[in-house]
DNA sequence: CAATCTACCGGGGATTCCCCGGCGATCGGG
DNA sequence: CCCGATCGCCGGGGAATCCCCGGTAGATTG
């Protein structure tokens, strides 16, 4: 259940490069492949590690338009919200927050329209605030070990 | 240069899997392994694919708060801001938008002393709007194929 | 039609994966 | 102290995979 520092790497590891194999993973951390494996299917079937994605360009892909929507959705009925964003790959994240502005989402069009009927979508449920991504100044990133303890 | 189906298929599968084997992943896509070698080391030499990352559970491994702070900076000198999102790895995404708030931040932090202390550090460069994160309806996905066309 | 290019397939040696038994350290009880 | 159990790790061997090679079918060009 408790993360050593060997955990710690093997999680740095693999969110640098998830598809390293196990043995170059094992090395890098100084174990053997063995009890590298152990340890990764342990994270696995903790849950600790969810998944292993690759990641897209975006651009190069056919969606340059990138924006944060906000939505400020007054009533409860979150299911038909669900159904949308289930439909539309489009919408990459949605964050449910406190607040004013209950949802957060993060949106990939391919122009200017389609990015309009994206947020015309969205504001059948509420009042939307749309801002366009210039920059992803920092990508992604998962967590890594804390400083001390 | 062009994406084809066969292109999207490879891509969704890695999106959903990114460690599966070329093997696995050429039965998927209904090609020989040779050929799916070829075309994903093309999608990655041409920087369709950016990388490969594990994702981690933030709660299990420590960091079970996480919140969207936006970030309000008059100012024009944004390489102090850069350098705080290098050594802060708490700070997961960055991105410059249009808008009043002109950075999105999304934030994992280990207690909410510890997110206050982010916070505080944010604010030296400008007015700050923090939202907690309820929950993740959309968990990140990447782009997927167009409808048509 | 010949030459060329592209995308694909199949093959074989090197590498890796996967499952196994075994070793050393730690811990609690006799 | 000694024993038995447990845990994490190591090493080995067969099976699967990776990687590089040549070969082929279809499209394009002259």
């Amino acid at each position: 259940m408790a993360i050593d520092s060997t955990d710690w790497a093997i999680l740095a590891e693999l969110q640098a490069d998830a598809r390293i194999s196990l043995t170059e993973l094992g090395r890098r951390v100084s174990l053997s492949s063995s009890a590298t494996t152990e340890r990764v299917r342990r994270l696995e079937s903790e849950g600790v590690i969810t998944g292993y994605r690759a990641e897209v360009d975006l651009t190069k892909v056919g969606y340059p338009v990138l924006a944060v929507v906000r939505l400020k959705y007054p009533g409860n009925k979150h299911e038909p919200l669900r159904r949308l964003l289930a439909e539309r790959s489009e919408i990459l994240e949605c964050l449910r927050t406190t607040g004013d502005d209950c949802y957060t989402l993060k949106v990939a069009a391919a122009s200017m329209p389609h990015l309009e009927e994206l947020v015309n979508e969205l504001t059948d449920f509420g009042s939307t605030t749309t801002n366009l991504v210039y920059s992803q100044t920092q990508s992604y990133r998962g967590p890594s070990a804390p400083a001390a303890g």
